[in-house]
DNA sequence: TTAAGATTGTTCAGTCATTGAACGTAGATT
DNA sequence: AATCTACGTTCAATGACTGAACAATCTTAA
């Protein structure tokens, strides 16, 4: 599936090292080379990529993947609501962290009754 | 699977409310029902929750699902590798937003660039 | 030039976690 | 007694994911 998050991290990589085989792109996102294949797929299909080959360059992997106008654009709108997404999630962890230090001390506490 | 996160949610939420159903707990953990039951054999067949049932209790569920006292221990012990585990996850995330925010503010100048 | 080797994108059968409808059972309600 | 409701259990179906295998292209070596 083609989430929010790999949407963002594989037009990051493709937009700052164009020349990446699928195969680089798995180990960069640490996924497969069956999901890769399969969300650049998707990008291209979005019309956010474009595969454009070069045997110009010698000793290099078989596809460009250029990022469109229209990916550039996505691109930026998906930094913007990453950013936001993020910052929600930080206040969330910060309240859990706060509750497991509660919950922590209570174990230690209930320890020392016991003693 | 049972991961650590599973383990510790549902010992959290029997460790204070005992007579939930499986249903309940699928409910307020977002998972299936099948999963929790899953989930909740794999924690009984551990010995850390007890599934006793109470036909005193009128109205009420059919099996309690008592912390064993290995289930109390494993319990705090999940709190405190969770609480280092989130403190982690917080880091991370802090850097991760400040990247972001770098990352949304070239996005702005570029788009200045342009106009 | 040719043959072997390396690297690429593509495919897809297999794996595995997860779902939720369906079932049998046992109290509660009428 | 009959109906209803809530429970735990099951399991066929779904869907995401993997990575070995393949064909095509480029590189290198002889």
């Amino acid at each position: 599936m083609l989430t929010d998050e790999y949407r963002y991290r594989i037009l990051k990589v493709l937009e700052q090292d164009p020349d990446v085989s699928q195969r680089e792109l798995a180990k960069r996102l640490d996924i497969s080379l069956g999901k890769a294949n399969f969300c650049l797929k998707a990008l291209i299909e979005k019309g956010l990529v474009k595969a454009g080959n070069f045997k110009k360059n010698p000793n290099k992997a078989r596809y460009l993947y250029l990022l469109t106008p229209k990916g550039i654009e996505e691109k930026a709108s998906l930094t913007h609501r990453f950013l936001l997404k993020k910052i929600k999630e930080h206040e969330v962890l910060t309240e859990e962290i706060e509750l497991l230090r509660q919950e922590a001390f209570i174990n230690t506490q209930e320890i020392n009754d016991h003693e």
